[in-house]
RNA sequence: GCCGGUGUAGCUCAGGGGUAGAGCGUUUCCUUGGUAAGGAAGAGGUCAUGGGUUCAAUUCCCAUCAUUGGCUCCA
């Protein structure tokens, strides 16, 4: 007999080669049914293999992320063996499960799968689904393994199993199929019940640009064709909150083919937005001592040369401008930071003048590749709510942690909630692409994740994802769609300082390095803007959104006093509009409603009589009625209310 | 940049080898209406651009541009 764990705790006895799926059926019959995979001693295995030691066994359902990774694996294989059917000339490379499905790369040769071709791909799925095949593994000696796959002639597999160790390769066979699989299955295809190719794309074998480049073809699935209605259901629930879709119906911002792609062109209603973002953050950036500076939007390559970015990037990325003086070369500038550097080395600074916080919204240009662009989350063109802090190598602490604060203001004040910290460090190799000496990274390095820690950030850390200058803290926020993408950031650099000679008097009498801090709360207004408006479906806060108010006269008649309400909120700064057209209530309140408008203002003859106001809040409904001074004041409260000070 | 998809009215989209259609919006007129769509009439398109095939191309083919889902990249 042996024992096994639960994960409730309690120990259950078994013969020896009893399988999970045994284990759940001793639990319950109905959980059995819905119990896909297992994992054993930490170790994840299909429900029909035996346990034949005393261990702590899990089992998971469709419901848990094990079991949905489980359950796509296996998907994942039919996938590749419908394909497989389809195209027999196919060589098959990796197929792993991911956040919501599966994808399976593929080299088709000279063939090419497009939309079109989805359909037959799934109903083939479906039918080798419904055959009810059970997954079984097996282990294969390297040579057996490899022979099998060089008899393919695919190449891939073979670089796969050199790169294993003989004795840990095992094979999962189900039906006619077999692949080279690590484990981790469902009991068998039949629980496949609904399945979806989901898009097709181009992949470089190990994701190397140099390698050749394959069909990747991303699939889901699930137990249930409900499951599946529902999850295309959510999909386009998603969609509807793209922030391109918004921006365009909200009249925020617009692209124009002339001007060129991934240049946002800002319409007056975005503009205004956006101006009263950086008010926000102005205000906010007064307080922590924090100075404004503005510079060009050009800089000489001799900018850029000794700031360093003109050796690392300057091939690929931004051409000159070559002006009609000989030899005279400028760049359109991809950060602020050197112009930055320049403005404090403009005068000399004793230690007791620092931290010098210098602050701009700088708009910078980068030359994306144009298959990378994307809305407004990535441009060529955008505004940084930048500033760099120098200060003494003493100060650095206390400025990120203060910098951590401004950031965590921002987002609170904007209910970001779903956002993580990602600390970027060096690689572990520490290869020659970072700038600077190995003492003063390690010094950052530990500055930063020491300010993560006290600050209490959910933070990981990852390596290889520094900047060539230096480590940093960056915000990450995911859109509608579940993309991940970096607002804002904190980056310690000990590398311009030096580019720069930029120093100061210490008390010893002695010039010193400071020590430089780029950050970015916002990340920029483009990005940061996109996600807001994704995670608020446009529905602003009250202090940001373009209109406030609209007022909706009951008829033409009472225009005249719809115009004197207009008047009263203008003289209390709340942005209000009168719907004047010649509709009845009920259009206008609808469109007022779909416009996202936070207040209406509904007057007719009873209002005109008595100075008042019928309130109506969107998506909540009717108010009541208030005198436009108790209306006013209302409103001021709300967006005190919702915008704490710093 | 690479692999797929898409490009038709201001917006959302249908259509299809014989030079175009719907809904919404817009304009004009009627209606002056009290908490999510009042009625009528009209205007509006070189069917992304440039080539090719064809008697004939918006439709088929190729290229370009833009856009889109990924990959790679990302200061």
């Amino acid at each position: 007999m042996i024992q096994i764990t639960l994960p409730d705790g309690s120990i259950k006895e078994f013969h020896r080669g009893a399988t999970p799926m045994d284990v759940a059926i001793s639990i319950s019959e109905g959980f059995a049914r819905n119990v896909i995979s297992a994992k054993f001693n930490d170790i994840t295995i299909e429900s029909s293999t035996p346990l034949m030691e005393n261990g702590s066994l899990t089992l998971f359902t469709f419901n848990d992320v094990e079991g949905k990774k489980t359950f796509w694996h296996s998907s994942a294989h039919v996938l590749a063996q419908a394909i497989t059917s389809i195209y027999p000339n196919v060589k098959l490379t990796i197929g792993p499960a991911i956040e919501n499905g599966y994808y399976y790369d593929v080299d088709l040769g000279d063939e090419v799968i497009s939309d079109k071709d989805f359909k037959d791909i799934e109903q083939k799925m479906l039918e080798l689904a419904r055959g009810k095949h059970e997954f079984k593994m097996r282990e294969v000696s390297k040579e057996d393994a490899l022979n099998f796959y060089k008899s393919q002639n695919n190449q891939y597999k073979v670089e796969l199993i050199e790169n294993l160790t003989d004795g840990e390769i095992t094979f999962c066979d189900h039906s006619d199929f077999t692949d080279l699989c690590r484990g981790g299955h469902i009991p068998n295809t039949g629980i496949i019940k609904a399945v979806k190719v989901m898009s097709v794309a181009g992949a470089y074998w190990r994701g190397d640009e140099k390698n050749n480049q394959l069909t990747r073809v991303y699939g889901i699935s699930f137990p249930k064709q409900k499951m599946l209605t529902e999850y295309l259901e959510l999909l386009e629930e998603a969609k509807k909150r793209d922030h391109r879709k918004l921006g365009k119906e909200l009249e925020l911002f617009a692209f124009s083919a002339k001007v060129g792609q991934g240049l946002p062109l800002w319409l007056p209603k975005g503009a205004a937005l956006r101006e009263r973002l950086e008010n926000f953050l102005k205000k906010a950036q007064k307080k922590a001592g924090y100075e404004m500076v503005i510079t060009p939007h050009i800089g000489q390559k001799e900018l850029y040369v000794t700031s360093g970015h003109y050796e690392k990037y300057g091939e690929d990325s931004f051409q000159p401008i070559h002006t009609p003086k000989e030899g005279e070369e400028f760049f359109l500038k991809p950060m602020n930071c050197p112009h930055h550097c320049e403005i404090y080395n403009n005068k000399p600074y004793s230690y007791k003048e620092l931290p010098k916080r210098f602050a701009e919204f700088g708009t910078v240009y980068r030359y994306e590749q144009s298959g990378e662009l994307h809305g407004l989350t990535r441009v060529r063109g955008f505004t940084q709510d930048d500033a760099h802090i120098f200060c003494t190598p003493d100060q650095l602490d206390k400025e990120f942690k203060d910098v951590i604060d401004l950031v965590l203001y921002v987002f609170k004040s904007l209910s970001f909630e779903n956002f993580t910290a990602q600390v970027s460090l060096r690689s572990k190799e520490k290869s020659e692409k970072y700038i600077g000496s190995d003492e003063n990274w390690e010094k950052a390095e530990t500055a930063i994740i020491n300010a993560a820690k006290e600050k209490g950030l959910d933070y990981v850390v990852e390596y290889g994802e520094a900047a060539f200058y230096g480590p940093k803290l960056d915000f990450m926020v995911k859109d509608a769609l579940g993309r991940s993408w970096q607002l804002g950031t904190i980056q310690v650099d000990y590398n311009l300082p030096e580019r720069f000679d930029l120093n100061y008097k210490g008390a010893d009498n002695k010039l010193h390095r400071p020590v430089m801090i780029h950050r970015a709360p916002f990340g920029s207004m483009e990005r940061f803007i996109a996600v807001l408006l994704e995670h608020t479906a446009g529905k602003f806060p009250l202090w940001l959104t373009p209109e406030q108010v609209i007022i909706l006269p009951i008829s033409d008649k009472y225009q005249k006093y719809a115009e004197n309400v207009l008047c009263l909120l203008e003289n209390s700064e709340i942005r209000a509009l009168i719907d004047d057209r010649s509709e009845k209530t009920g259009r206008k309140i609808r469109d007022a409603e779909l416009n996202k408008i936070p207040f209406m203002l509904i007057v007719g003859e009873q209002e005109e009589e008595n100075g008042t106001v019928s309130v109506r809040k969107q998506g909540e409904g009717d108010m009541g009625t208030l005198t436009i001074n108790e209306f006013t004041s209302f409103i001021t409260k709300e967006i005190s209310s919702t915008l704490e000070q710093f």
